[in-house]
DNA sequence: TGATGTGAAGGCATTCACAGCA
DNA sequence: TGCTGTGAATGCCTTCACATCA
């Protein structure tokens, strides 16, 4: 059988990545970059699980998605795991970003110019307000919405970033597409209809702190029914929890509703 | 056998709740409090479970957990769900909030003052900046962060923001924990060290880009391969994966490491 | 010897399919 | 009849434990 090629070698890779460890690689890059910096040449597996608060273990089996880079009896070489973490992340091509909404949110990410890891350089930025329209945010003059396909597609734009209000979200999306733009990260708590080719993630700021809630509720909770009348009935209190757990971040798709949201023009 | 107090029902049902439906609960609470506004009365699952965009099975047992208080063959009252799920979230109490580090981030959360479906009031601001200190922002005068442990406590804070640099996070942290803080919501990309009674979350953009990047780049490569040169050894291309499914953002603690991420003051 | 790489086992979460009830 | 509620089945992810190899 004939050795595949680099191509089809990534893509058979990629294909069986699990989505969770995926995240997690994108985390161990971040530090391996951080240990590059510091002159670090080799990690154990013992270190940088440390390091990215998940255990040896599943580090391991994460890294083993890449293929075998590491070195029995001694570690990783830091190089050659960065190297080929963003190759499998892909990010060896440049993702070129438009932020829409240039609120307080939009600000902070056109002012980021460009996030860890290079890669994803912002080049344009969108908004609505009459007053912003031509005014440079982070060395990028402002464009108004209503250009977005016309210069998505120019500055072959991939990743639209949306921050504005949920009610304009949906529309800044199709226009978004319609630029050619292939990844969203949304902002609006409103969930997004896509075609099949673009990828959208959420990211919802109202739902972290509510799930933050749960948890403290349920921790104030069974502590009370734990303390409280006599009848323990065995399946409630339970010894202390222990830890908080690595909890995988909630995510999916989101919700259309009530306006609100991080994406508002503030000013 | 008794009836079970309130609370230790409360308890023990949220003890059983899988984390990811706790994420997706957030969610369709948002939805219903939008189709409350709009004054409907009853949803079915079928309905409820698209504008969230999850199958309606899920949605039904994501429900399930909370009770049974739908009514078969018409569905569920809009205002019984959204008080349940509020139940369960803990959103029957106040959570007042600290945002720690106000940039452009900071600011744009501190403006929010208090998130959808209320409950998270934002009550203290802190920040290094001497020409910050003082200065009223969303009506809000913001504190020095030395003070960070006497404040939280002063004003019982539960819920801590931190939207610094890196650099600074974990020193916040300890200071939010000293001021009695249970919940910490983390901007920066660093991996917070805790006591277990704290929860900690982490909302990581670099890694949201990059995870977009992989799902891009694990695309063009299976197209490229598929399309390619004709040795198609069977297991690659794939026909069109159809949808991009229903991701779970990623999640967990996450990578301490080089500087960047958003937290960072822009002014 | 010491750390990686990985089958196998176990635990969660999702999906299915239908029983149960208004 | 129609929609909810849920056991059972499936699939994914994590964890364990040890073979493997520098």
């Amino acid at each position: 059988m004939p050795a595949v090629s680099d191509a089809e070698d990534t893509a058979v890779r990629a294909k069986q990545i699990p989505e969770a460890a995926v995240a997690r690689l994108a985390v161990y890059l971040r530090i391996l970059s951080g240990l590059a910096e510091q002159g670090a040449t080799t990690v154990s597996s013992e270190e940088l699980s440390a390091a990215a608060g998940v255990n040896s273990a599943k580090l391991r089996k994460d890294l083993s998605y890449l293929g075998s880079y590491g070195t029995r009896g001694v570690g990783y070489e830091v190089q050659v795991l960065v190297s080929q973490i963003e190759r499998i992340l892909g990010l060896t091509r440049q993702h070129r970003v438009a932020v829409v909404g240039i609120g307080n949110l939009g600000h902070a990410l056109a002012n980021y110019g460009g996030f860890p890891g290079r890669g994803f350089p912002v080049e344009a930025l969108f908004d609505l307000d009459p007053d912003l329209i031509g005014v440079p945010v982070g060395g990028l003059p402002v464009s108004h919405m209503d250009d977005i396909p016309r210069v998505c597609s120019e500055r072959e734009i991939s990743v639209g970033i949306i921050a504005t209000p949920p009610t304009a979200a949906q529309s800044v999306c199709d226009r978004l597409v319609a630029g050619g733009v292939q990844c969203i990260l949304n902002f609006a708590p409103v969930v997004l209809q896509v075609p099949a080719h673009v990828e959208v993630r959420k990211v919802d700021l109202a739902v972290e702190l509510q799930i933050l809630s749960f948890h403290v509720a349920r921790r104030a909770d069974s502590a009370a029914s734990a303390g409280a009348a006599g009848e323990n009935q065995g399946n409630t209190g339970l010894p202390g929890t222990g830890r908080p757990a690595d909890n995988g971040s909630g995510g999916g798709r989101n919700g259309a509703g009530t306006d609100g949201g991080l994406g508002m023009v503030v000013r």
